[in-house]
DNA sequence: TAATAAAATTGAATCGATTAAATTTATTAA
DNA sequence: TTAATAAATTTAATCGATTCAATTTTATTA
């Protein structure tokens, strides 16, 4: 293993020299420097990471939580946040808590600051999870995708309530009256926003009722489920709002398994927009996330933050909007 | 910060001892382990990684390389490989070089011992590439998915060749004769052996032909662009055997365009079973991979070959079978 | 009870870099 | 030429845990 020192031995100069370098403090007169480059190309030196966290006191690692990694939405997340992070030097440990909460909490507790400088969060479904471990630890968190209401910390997140309230417009514009609501578990603040967002647009045009609201979680077996459950109790539905876009994809497999059709029988919009939902038959109609987007926002909130470059001292919201993405699985029905 | 000094002197022991209760060196009395325990119990201690990996010589990070995070068949593969490594304490550092040879290079050569103490790689694609760097390193490395001529080291690999074969036979045996062959990169041995198993069951039948030969990449563009060649250049096809699930997605798309009906008109058969094969319609027949299983088994090898523990001193390629999972993809011609 | 062996504990060196105070060398002004 | 100042370089302490030789304590045996 190729040292700072064996640098210096050969460059014939200190290893504070070596290290002010290779450090870009600018104190090293020109000639040594090249001293020290050419030292450190021949002998083929590359600095020890952990050796410098220690001294430096920090990391150039990061770690990024996910719920479920099975669920497209998320690897196009991480994608968002180390394509950014790689350019800065960091590196992404990805815990992926498959919605069990236990198992977050665990690796939570496992964590500390020596381990990474940072942490990107999309917490897993649980309802009244005590964070406070998280915030004892200090260390600079930003949360993505789901909030909650025991984690309070800059959050960059989708318009949750708008991009719903659009959606089902959507729905009613087309000439939709009965229109079921498939929800997310109640424990996510996105599924329960995103509920509010329904309800204010069917309030509006008097279309509400109790009876339209079923909530289940962020599965397909959910969306199956309530799907199927809804084409017992309904004879009529007009269209579904599903919460997610997998739980559209389960909704769809129920309609079609009930011999229905998609969209002459019922309509469906679902959101997110993971790459699949435009692969589907039909394709479907959603609010668009700008998924990859949102994760290179939260990474360059996070450095702003690890590095202290954060100018604002209070916690921030970062609310950015979806878009509605139309496509062939909401039928226009007569004089709409 | 609480250090073990700080645990050292509340116990009223020293920090060799300490170290040994935290490290279960089982030298320790009973009861100065209680003291100890104690102490770090009261002072929410916490063992600093960092520093126990400077003065071990090795960091409990392992490295994940994977060509492309977006097609879902990594991140379950990822499932499956950090599922084992966290019950082992290890964390994975994840680099997705989105097929760029180029991106790949940057990080393995960034790469040292310091960061990651081992590596699991499923190379990006790219025709010769210099591997030298890798093996350089001397880090233990596994290579999953995909092969390369440069890279040998311990793999582990499901059985392409009799998987293409299997799932050709099976397109035969529903009577199907013109049998096309969407193949991936031909930089990729996956690819490559993919091919070698559909042209063994078309000659062992007489129905080989060199016309029915697409080479691609592993991306639902390219399945769509070669189906659409195949389509503008046949009049009449039976089947399609597409290199991959993602492919297959893409070709699918183009025959749906065309007119043509799934699998009346056109069968199609893919392979790896991603997650969404199933939820397509008609739902995709195809050989599944057990994924899940190749990540874990990955990371139990490597995990041998960090800590001294493999039996075998040479190198060993583990193939796993794959099984054909039949679904709607693929008419059953009359007579066969 | 002394001698010896075994068990338990200590403490200093170490891992490889950073950092800041101390020292050396170069530059400028008088 | 010398003193004062600035620039460059060195040196040693430090980060926090591990490790092993040295020492102390405890247990065993004669």
């Amino acid at each position: 293993m190729i040292t700072i020192k064996d640098v210096a031995k050969k460059a014939g100069v200190s290893v504070g020299t070596v290290s002010n370098v290779i450090n870009n403090i600018d104190i090293v007169s020109e000639s040594t420097k090249r001293k020290v480059f050419k030292a450190i190309k021949e002998l083929n030196f590359k600095p020890n990471i952990i050796a410098r966290s220690l001294s430096k006191g920090k990391t150039d690692n990061i770690a990024i939580i996910v719920p479920e990694i099975n669920n497209p939405f998320f690897p196009e997340l991480i994608r968002g946040i180390t394509d950014f992070l790689e350019t800065k030097g960091y590196y992404a440990i990805i815990i992926n808590t498959d919605n069990n909460a236990e198992k977050e909490e665990i690796f939570i507790n496992g964590l500390n600051s020596f381990l990474v400088s940072g942490i990107i969060i999309a917490p897993a479904d649980s309802k009244g999870k005590d964070f406070r471990v998280l915030s004892e630890l200090k260390i600079p968190i930003v949360i993505v995708d789901r909030e909650s209401d025991n984690l309070n910390d800059d959050t960059v997140i989708v318009n949750n309530h708008k991009g719903a309230y659009d959606a089902v417009n959507y729905l009613i514009n087309c000439g939709h009256k009965i229109i079921i609501i498939l929800c997310g578990s109640n424990h996510t603040k996105t599924a329960q926003n995103r509920y509010i967002g329904w309800r204010k647009a069917m309030e509006e045009n008097n279309l509400f009722n109790d009876d339209y609201i079923y909530w289940g979680d962020f599965t397909i077996d959910s969306g199956y489920k309530m799907m199927d459950e809804v084409l017992k109790k309904f004879k009529k539905v007009d269209a579904v709002f599903a919460s997610n876009d997998i739980i559209a994809i389960g909704a769809m497999q129920a309609i079609r398994e009930n011999g229905l059709r998609i969209p002459e029988d019922i309509s469906i919009i679902g959101f997110d927009d993971i790459y699949f939902s435009k692969l589907l038959s039909p394709p479907l109609t959603t609010i668009r996330q700008p998924v990859y987007e949102i994760g290179s926002m939260a990474a360059e909130i996070l450095l702003k933050k690890i590095e202290g470059k954060s100018e604002l001292k209070n916690i921030c919201r970062y609310v950015i909007d979806g878009e509605l993405i139309i496509r062939d699985s909401v039928a226009k029905k007569a004089g709409s």
